[in-house]
DNA sequence: ACCGACCTTACCGTTAAAGATAAATTACCT
DNA sequence: AGGTAATTTATCTTTAACGGTAAGGTCGGT
């Protein structure tokens, strides 16, 4: 379960940094110098098959300009203020 | 530029993930067992001492019920909207 | 066909994330 | 004060990110 959803959260993440970075008429090249990670770095993380780091992530988005929320896939079933849950809620006891 | 920026990247991240913790009145033991992080792990990020990756971001954001953005701070200059490409701007005209 | 720009994949070395455990420290109680 | 929970720090091992380089692959253009 966590596997396959982590597969495709860097799938999709990979997907939305291609689009945007395309988006821009950049090369891996170009975006490489610009944030200072390997082009085969990226296209690695392009193509799902890469976990980036926090700080990878960021320097990502700053070299494209969106803010990093822009790149993160949002699969986790939240999106806006609260979502039920289709599964059990553990004991947050004194949440409200 | 980089180093001090990321740092805070690290920081503030590692704050909004306690923040929104302790508002759930989890321990680090209990959202460690809830995300298959360690406590020790989860100290060093939430202390911003780790650059953690964005498949364990993913899961801290899935077991607080909250999406990754709401936790990944966001200082990259960018605000909100996700431009759909003004794209008169960057200047790569050095690179190339 | 060749060419050139772009992307992918594979290998290697360095570095750091992450789990486990234990120890040390701090906070929060009565 | 003592006691307990919570957190931090330290050490170790395994795993993977990352850069570098080189090789392979794809596509469009002349």
């Amino acid at each position: 379960m966590v596997d396959n959803a982590e597969k495709k959260l860097l799938a999709d993440t990979g997907h939305r940094i291609r689009e945007t970075r395309a988006a821009q008429g950049l090369s891996l090249e170009q975006l490489a110098r610009l944030t200072g990670i390997s082009a085969p770095a990226l296209s690695l993380i392009e193509t799902g098959k890469r976990d980036p780091r926090l700080t990878t992530l960021n320097r990502i988005a700053d070299a494209l300009r969106v803010p990093i929320a822009a790149l993160t896939a949002n699969l986790s079933g939240i999106e806006e203020p609260n979502t039920p849950l289709p599964y059990e809620g553990y004991d947050l006891g004194d949440y409200q």
